[in-house]
DNA sequence: CTGAAAGCGCTAACAT
DNA sequence: ATGTTAGCGCTTTCAG
């Protein structure tokens, strides 16, 4: 296929034009033309015209690694990624990902993908680093506490943290988290809100801080009702085939009506069990989870589940990076945002019929 | 928090040793250095010894900018992403994501985000050549053709594409793709065997290549048998609810015993049909789907889904890469993988009981 | 407000 | 087998 090119004059076709191609096009030095691209204001409105339009005309853009190597900056953000957990249904990942990346393109950043050991937190970290290949980093997997936070600390290196730093709050970096616990309050008080009073809890085990956090919105929500949670709560593995056992177990000894449960990988065990015995979800049994996976929106018959806001939460993040990095940097506070619920047939009459 | 940090004499003690610094610890030259990491056959071995320990004391590691400056390389490969479509079950991105990263990396590569705009398959791909922020792109949303292959391929932008060239078979550059036919074929001819004749299909409207590529999975294999296909098949938009419409219409008018979908989320809209009528998946009526979403894994009693092989399609795709990226250019033919089918409760007693 | 000079850290080409 | 020279394209001094 033959294709027009605009031909730059004394360079191969293919190499793009450089700065001294623009400056040379325009009448002026390449100083100048660095300058209406990063400082426009410093030139007479008549120059940065002419020089705009020498840019336009080549279509002209800085090349990355000679402004990285000279400003010491990749203007990279990364981010470790772990395997999709097979047989589970939280993939918000996925969502925060996305919304990671376009924040992050309008504060003129990118986001650089790096795998992780699952077994070993620090691992990926290093080379990056070291290699002045990204700025700095986005650590979303704290919720074992965050050893990356003091290793990072101890390297200098920039990072932002999706999730609190549970096991050291008085920690100096930025962090975002959003507050599981209002989640599963407002889980909970939904339910209460439909006239159920035997709520049980499906959540995880007592060393995971998140899971915790979480079950406390469930227990405060209860307790401002004032009924008991005694004999209501279990604590699992977060796998649908435990949350299928729990939920039998405390059917069988608690006849709770609803459950609300700390993933939605927990709620559809539930559901399989609901499915066993022949009921329905919403209107024999209500469920939430927690998540809004993709699972909870397409399953029949919808499942109620806690929606992290998890835009916001890149936006903040980006907001946090851009502090970080700038000169000199500004570390604000941590920012702790309210989730939301989105409501589906699970549990309410309302997903019925149409 | 005080940390101990080994001080490099002569620079601040936060600047990662360079070339000069390794160079001058070990006594030689900084092109021997540079041999001794990019061309180790090229050294005395002692010599190499030496420069090796050198830079294992100093931790040294080449600056990604520089390099990338003088190699006119980045070893960054751009991936765009859409945004996670709301109330659809299919995120085979994810899985893919993760493959590549993974793959990438042992190739020496990294992969880079940037966001797309649904409605213009070309956005976004400009700035990173031009800026020559990545070597490659790999290109994923092909189905509607690839508009992104002429166009890249008039700028010389190497990528390689997961998907077929459907508009243009002829085509020169580097694809992968999975056999969707062979996938259908695959998930119809296990519910023949299982002694079902009426299987119905629900897939996309006609100007879907991939939807038709998969559809004409299904027709072969009831071809194959001498099963009749008329009246069977579906044709509607990828949502729940148009699944669920038309798993309705055909279970009326065409008393189907089992049902093959183009994607997991129609499958869903089946799940919903069938509970909405008091029938049990895999007992009363059989659904298969396609992707093998986290959904598929997770919804009871589990849906059999058609699963691509989202790893090998990740290993060959960079290798592709490296092809196109060497000196000269290499470029095979294309490669097409074959998928396997998860069997689930929905099409098989199996899942039943434990 | 604009230009000239220097150098970021690395590697390709050549010289030894 | 190792060292020397030059320069990738850009921005940060510093002069004009």
């Amino acid at each position: 296929m033959e294709v027009e090119v605009a031909r730059i004059p004394g360079r191969s076709p293919t190499a793009p034009p450089t700065l001294a191609d623009v400056a040379e096009r325009a009448g002026v030095s390449r100083q100048t033309v660095s300058n209406a691209v990063n400082n426009p204001d410093l030139l007479r409105s008549d120059t940065l015209l002419r020089v705009q339009e020498a840019i336009e005309e080549l279509g002209y853009l800085p090349n990355r690694a000679a402004r990285n190597l000279r400003t010491r900056a990749s203007h990279l953000v990364g981010l470790r990624i772990n395997p999709v957990q097979e047989g589970t249904a939280s993939a918000i990942m996925d969502r925060f990902v996305h919304s990671l990346v376009e924040t992050s393109r309008e504060a003129g950043k990118h986001v650089l993908l790096f795998a992780g050991d699952p077994l070993d937190p620090l691992a990926g970290y290093d080379d990056l680093l070291r290699s002045t290949a990204v700025d700095a980093f986005v650590v979303t997997d704290t919720y074992l506490g965050n050893p990356q936070a003091t290793w990072l600390g101890a390297r200098r290196a920039p990072f932002v943290a999706f999730g609190r730093p549970w096991d050291n709050p008085a920690a100096s970096h930025p962090w975002v988290d959003v507050d599981g616990a209002a989640g599963c309050d407002l889980a909970t008080t939904h339910l209460l809100d439909q006239g159920h009073e035997r709520v049980a809890w499906i959540g995880w085990r007592k060393d995971s801080w998140i899971g915790e956090d979480r079950r406390s919105g469930w227990t405060r929500a209860m307790r401002e009702r004032g009924l008991a949670t005694t004999g209501l709560a279990s604590r699992v593995e977060d796998t649908v085939a435990s949350g299928r056992g729990a939920s039998a177990v405390l059917l069988d000894e608690a006849r709770p009506t609803a459950f609300v449960c700390a993933s939605d990988t927990l709620a559809m065990g539930v559901l399989h069990t609901l499915a066993e015995r022949g009921l329905v979800a919403g209107r024999d049994v209500a469920v939430v989870g927690f998540d809004d996976s993709q699972v909870a929106q397409v399953v029949p018959p919808g499942l109620t589940s806690v929606r992290q806001p998890l835009e916001q939460v890149a936006v903040e993040v980006v907001k946090a990076l851009e502090g970080l990095l700038a000169h000199p940097p500004a570390v604000g506070p941590g920012v702790l945002l309210t989730p939301t619920l989105a409501v589906r047939g699970s549990s309410s009459a309302v997903g019925f019929g149409s």
